[in-house]
Order: C-alpha cells, then sequence, then structure tokens
DNA sequence: TCTTCATATATAAATATTAACATATGAACA
DNA sequence: TGTTCATATGTTAATATTTATATATGAAGA
C-alpha cells in the first residue's frame, strides 16, 4: 500500500460534481453538453471536472464528429465505489454529522463508551 | 449509489495523515502516542484527524489505562483502500502529473487522441 | 478556407481544508 | 482528593479547492 499515490485517488473522487458525473457515466458513454444536462451544472465547470478525471485515469475521451464523449473506466472506478458505497451506508448518519472537520461543533466527548 | 453520502467517504480518505495513521493501524491498535511517532506528527494533530476519521466510522477508541486504544475497522476501510490502490499502480503516472486542478500547467490539448 | 459549434482554458473571488500553536479536559493512580 | 499524564479542543494563519465568468481553441461541415 502505497498511501501517497492512494490519497490522489480520493482527492480526485471527493467532490461531489465529479461523483455526479461519474454516476451519470455508469450508465453509459455521453458527450459533454449531455453530462451537463444531467448534472446540471455549466459546461465550464463539467470540462473542468472532466478534465481532473480524465488526468486521473477516471474517464476517456474520443471524438464523434463534433462531440467529445467520454467514457467511464467501469473496471477502476466501480470497486471503489461500491467498496465506499458499503461503508457510507453503514455509517450515513456519522458522515453527516462530521462533515469533515468543517461544519462540526457538537460536543464530541465521552467518545469511547458507546 | 448514493454518492451525496460517498463523496464524505472520499473527504475523510483524502488526506495524507489520515491516510499513514490508517495504514500505521493496518497492523493492529495503537495508543495516540505511538501513532504521533509511527506517523511522524504532532499529537495535537493526530488528535485532530482521529476526532476526524472517527466521526466518519473508519477508527474506534477504546480505553486502555491511562491511553485512549484506536482500532481500524478493517472491514470498511481494507476493501476501500485496495480498490483505490489497484487503480493508483495502474494509473500513478497519470495521477501524479495531474495533482487535482492546483498544480496542473501543462498543456493538455489533443486529449483524445492517444 | 471560413464559420460555427462543442469543448477547453484562463482567471480570480469565495469558500473549505490544512497545519501549527496554545490550552483544556478528565480519568487513573498516588 | 490531588496531581499527573495522555489525549482532546480552540483558534487562526497559510494554503488548497471550488465556483463563476469570460474567453480561446480547433475540428467539422458548409
Amino acid at each position: 500500500m502505497n498511501s501517497s499515490d492512494n490519497v490522489l485517488v480520493f482527492k480526485a473522487l471527493a467532490n461531489s460534481v465529479r461523483l455526479k458525473i461519474i454516476d451519470t457515466l455508469l450508465d453509459g458513454p455521453k458527450s459533454v453538453e449531455s453530462i451537463c444536462i444531467r448534472v446540471g451544472e455549466a459546461q465550464s465547470r463539467v470540462s473542468h471536472e472532466l478534465f481532473c478525471l480524465r488526468n486521473c485515469g477516471f474517464v476517456k475521451p474520443s471524438r464523434s464528429g463534433k462531440m467529445i464523449i467520454y467514457e467511464l473506466n467501469k473496471a477502476s472506478v466501480m470497486p471503489i465505489l461500491s467498496a465506499a458505497n458499503k461503508h457510507a451506508s453503514l455509517f450515513c448518519k456519522e458522515l453527516k454529522s462530521c462533515n469533515i472537520l468543517s461544519e462540526i461543533k457538537e460536543n464530541a466527548r465521552s467518545i469511547y463508551n458507546k
């Protein structure tokens, strides 16, 4: 395990718009425009995030006429997503109450007895 | 798949200190102090990150004398880590040249032919 | 070859996260 | 019951990421 490479994988996935794009591509390759519509984000925003995703090996572009079609690297993405999803469904409540530091306000004492 | 929960999982893991802590706990539960030594970070920093990790369900604390022993939730963590690691080893080079937007400077044209 | 259309890039303000330092807490053991 | 020690919390500057707007690019089709 080389956690210094893994952290980049997780950073790439730690963004709701990028995850939405991935979700959208789960049911087949799509053009940038149709991704925009599905995801509800501006074209430049989607292109930005696709730039990141393709640099990280999560999607692969190919041209079709005037459009660029993005295809998901399912072989890599699906195992990561399903493992994360399993954890997320088990710890859904905890995750929401945490929000990773920034939104934590509540008292966190007595952590180790239940 | 509910990507809005998954993003929290990935955010929790998208940090090199937190991943180092997880790596350290892979070979067994440890006190905060011994985590600090292994990871090479200050105690308050490690406590901060442990706060996040336990809120997200990745580690579980228990008291042993004066110390708090943290144990990894291997059942959840290992599948996520190994799936990410597989991708990381396949796309190691790409990931490093990307660094998720901030450090990208090179020309990214002609993306779709090769 | 010119134009258009789909997509990519540049930029910077807004926002979130990291990281370092100072301090508080509270259970264990004397 | 007081003290100490291990750990947790508060705070803020530094840094990174997100997000929105404006603009450029370049291949396709006229």
